[in-house]
DNA sequence: CGAATCTCAGACGGACTGAAATGA
DNA sequence: CTCATTTCAGTCAGTCTGAGATTC
């Protein structure tokens, strides 16, 4: 009240993991926000995209490579499939597996997504220069090389 | 199978809110399960940290000043209170309030969680030389405080 | 046989809201 | 009256585990 309230203690201001997380704190309001602008969430975004890049896939591949959980694919596939953005079918070559193509209709969804991730991008390292936006991605790949190795 | 699995979609890739999310997720692991071994969490090390820096405080205040919210001071308050890490104390001042102060049983804690912290923020930036640690976290300074205004 | 896939049900901790009681 | 504080109750979305059925 008389001193500020809204101090932060030096110990966690100092602490790099204190900053990365309130920092993906910000960045996932915001892209949680913009995403559901468009009727969208995060799961959505990822799977569309790994659809699009690598071309029908299994829903066990889908989510290893989305870092989306096994059960959790299963129901964003549901709602994606009940919109007509992709379709189901069973694999012919491996009856456990569904494939997932993605549809016309998730292409144009993905077309929409993408120019409002490209903003919140924006909005989120807007105090930084694009030399220093470059550098921050670049430090922040390496560490995550050394944890997941991808 | 024939093709990697774990690739993911370089869309996401290039997003930097998604390496800032992935980098939190590893850094929030590791400081968890850090914390575990020494049985704490995160909000503990929190109110602690608040505590020690600033002196007995209100639960309204530390709460402000560490990013927990109300209603989970409470509960932390309880169970550090319960271990006699903190006192609670009724403010003579102002009788709605509480005055939660640190015991040297919990200022020893502390000392003993920071350095499992140290030790975590060093294997989370390992992959980093001391001057690419210092560039890191005077960016993600920058990009935070443009969202937080503190 | 062991291993992988899909699915559902539920657990689990973190973040949050509403409301009541107290008192400035 | 309004506002802040503490507390409890409960919601809510996100993450993950267990188990079962099926198929490789």
């Amino acid at each position: 009240m008389t001193t500020a309230d809204e101090i932060t203690p030096s110990r966690l201001r100092a602490m790099p993991s204190w900053l990365i997380s309130q920092t993906a704190i910000h960045a996932h309001r915001m892209l949680t926000d913009a995403l559901a602008t468009a009727d969208a969430r995060g799961y959505d975004y990822r799977l569309l995209a790994a659809l699009q890049e690598f071309g029908p896939t299994s829903q066990a591949t889908l989510g290893r490579r989305t870092a989306v959980d096994r059960s959790d694919v299963v129901a964003t596939v549901n709602t994606l499939a009940g919109r007509g953005l992709v379709r189901r079918s069973p694999d012919p070559t491996d009856r456990r597996r569904n494939i997932i193509t993605i549809a016309p209709a998730g292409e144009a969804h993905l077309a929409r997504l993408d120019a409002i991730l490209a903003d919140v991008q924006d909005q989120l390292l807007a105090p930084l220069s694009p030399a220093d936006r470059r550098l921050l991605i670049t430090l922040l790949e390496r560490v995550l090389a050394h944890h997941a190795p991808n």
